[in-house]
DNA sequence: GTATTTTGAATGATCATTCAGCAAGCATCT
DNA sequence: AGATGCTTGCTGAATGATCATTCAAAATAC
């Protein structure tokens, strides 16, 4: 194991430049913090929720094995903070892609589909974590409380979309099912990419696409929304 | 806790008739294998895969702690056991289901559809055991392979229905795209069934069969494949 | 009678949590 | 500037709880 000198001064070298007195202790703890989010979530994509163990994430960290209890209180309250900066960051990701798309739904929807298969988010890392969370969900209400409330907007504004385009195209079956069968579809892509080796994000991320020309065909063609 | 005898009792009166010496004592050695699997499964769906230990099963079959060690000879072998055993229970009930379809592509795709949103099948208990192996196959290469198998002819069976259909139908996709897309799907509906208490087995099932309509409208409509 | 199955207490390993003590940052005083 | 004391952050050994596994003895089947 590292020195307590070692690990400080690396963190010093990357920590902002210490502004404002009282600031630079509240950084601190905040990336603090941070650093033993991401080593749950290595953890987590490595060995699993069940075998994760504080010894390991302190380890991850490269610090001394007392230290989340310090900073979390428990181990369920790091697996908490965990998951909630995972759908945290989720949310940011997709409403950020949906505001810099243009007007049209179908503009909207495949911007949003693209931003589900970004580089960044599918990661196996990350896929890895989502999973183990879901894993536990079902009987864990918390868990399953914050990736319900992934959803709950996500396919709202889902449902919106198909349902706009589906007076415009005319088209016969029900926004609700639509939305529903495309958001499930991409999640069950993300398990599949997590699962397997032999699929490739840019495989994954077309299947999706060829879901919602299924779907939408006057609205969305291969290479990207239809323009009218 | 009840009394052996109460439990071997129990277990006599639904177990078969007992007919020849050797094979009433193999199959009693069967029939609380079986019986201890299912309350592996009982405790997956009600605690998860983190807090199951073998005492919560060993309760919930109405038995002493060291059973499963016996029979088993370890947790990890129990698991197994049990992941093996739904496996094959799934990978039945679709072949079932195909052989009693008709002959055409639509009629099968329509029936292994049905059969993924059967009763039988997507019980809160069975798509939550499911989800708590999925949570950890990432981290555990033999859990990877026994649900990964799962997929494998799956996935096989319905890429040719998709590319028979794709050809009579002259659709613009690729086969493969459709069938990872649709069997996707699928596993995304079981997913939010497990997690989210607003969805019925009948609006998912609504929801995949909208998903195929939209790859094979030619040959898939809301009542079922359309004959020809 | 012997062989098989089951029990439940004992064992030892793993792990979350606690906490006394140490180190570093920071302000105040000399 | 250096010394002093206070606060916050961190460490790692100790504690106690939980749990898989073992096994001697008991129960049951044959």
């Amino acid at each position: 194991m590292r020195s307590a000198g070692a690990t400080r001064a690396k963190r010093m070298d990357t920590a902002e430049p210490m502004a404002g007195e009282k600031k630079s202790r509240k950084a601190s703890k905040e990336i603090r913090k941070q650093q033993l989010i991401e080593a749950t979530i290595d953890s987590l994509a490595k060995r699993g929720y069940a075998e994760t163990t504080l010894a390991n994430v302190a380890d991850g960290a490269k610090l001394s094995r007392g230290i989340v209890n310090f900073h979390f209180e428990s181990k369920e309250n790091l697996l908490i903070a965990t998951l909630q900066f995972m759908a945290d960051e989720y949310a940011q990701h997709w409403s950020t892609a949906l505001e810099k798309a243009g007007p049209s739904a179908a503009e909207r929807m495949w911007a949003l589909v693209a931003a589900d298969f970004d580089r960044r988010m599918t990661t196996k890392r990350k896929l890895a974590a989502w999973c183990a969370f879901w894993g536990e969900a079902k009987s864990r209400p918390t868990y399953q409380a914050l990736c319900g409330a992934r959803d709950l907007n996500y396919q709202r504004t889902f449902e919106d979309l198909c349902a706009e385009m589906r007076i415009e195209g005319g088209y016969a079956y029900d926004a609700e099912s639509a939305a529903l069968a495309i958001c499930s579809s991409m999640e069950g892509l993300w398990l599949r990419l997590m699962m397997s080796d032999g699929l490739t994000r840019e495989a994954a991320h077309k299947a999706a696409i060829e879901c919602i020309i299924g779907f939408f065909p006057k609205h969305i063609g291969r290479e990207g929304p239809i323009k009218t």
